[in-house]
DNA sequence: TCCTCGTATTGATGAACATCTATGTGTGGA
DNA sequence: TCCACACATAGATGTTCATCAATACGAGGA
């Protein structure tokens, strides 16, 4: 699903450099990525991505995440539920707890169409 | 210049896999982060970006820019001017005509803390 | 000097968005 | 069966933003 979302396969991607740069994005490309980004481009849920990768199992209830913010449970849920639907988060219910799961690959497959391979080469990990 | 932009050396970025995930983001991390992707969270951004890399020499004006796109010349100028002043673009002024480049290195550190080295290490999961 | 052309700025408008309060939903325990 | 808890949804509100029309600015040519 991750590479579809973006249309690119890891292949492509490393290829050359960034594909933002290489070639013209086309509208429906640019339309396709927009919207990631701007799930992204907002403090909080970047924060939220960070917290969540970071905890333990790589997995966060919304109890967990709350905390760490200055604001109501209400918009902590709803961040959340942008970053679910546009692809960044898994979402997995257990008992009373929902817990919420980075999908790297989504989130590796923007970081390459944006920044590209340029550093990749030799990076390893 | 484009890493005191993010606050990383490439040496950080490359050092294990995305910042994003690596520890968790502080406040001002995240703000100072958030403004970039915003900037690139427009359709329109994205493709002046991609244009500009592609035209010949690395840069263009606006009037190569305007005739892509179904908007008025201010609405150009505008987004043109976002790109600019978040650090992504360059401005040179030649003549009657203004000229734009791609800062190609402010973008690969965007990547990087978004996506890092992640897909590079075998990919997929 | 005046005109034209390329680009930027200003001000207005409607849409999108972040946040809150209030309330709904579903699960586990008593 | 009922309550408490974790989380989601709904509706309201103030702000930010993309866009446009109108206008300003600045450089080169006549």
């Amino acid at each position: 699903m991750s590479k579809s979302l973006l249309e690119l396969t890891p292949v492509q991607t490393v290829a050359c450099c960034s594909p933002l740069l290489r070639e013209t994005l086309s509208i429906e490309q640019a339309e396709t990525v927009a919207p990631l980004l701007k799930a992204l481009a907002d403090p909080v849920r970047l924060r939220l991505l960070s917290l969540v990768a970071s905890h333990a199992e790589g997995e966060a209830c919304v109890c967990d995440l709350a905390g760490a913010f200055d604001l109501t449970q209400p918009t902590i849920s709803h961040h959340l539920k942008v970053l679910h639907e546009i692809g960044l988060l898994d979402r997995s219910k257990r008992g009373v707890w929902v817990y919420y799961r980075v999908r790297t690959e989504a989130l590796a497959d923007l970081g390459v169409l944006i920044g590209g391979g340029a550093r990749v080469a030799g990076a390893g990990r």
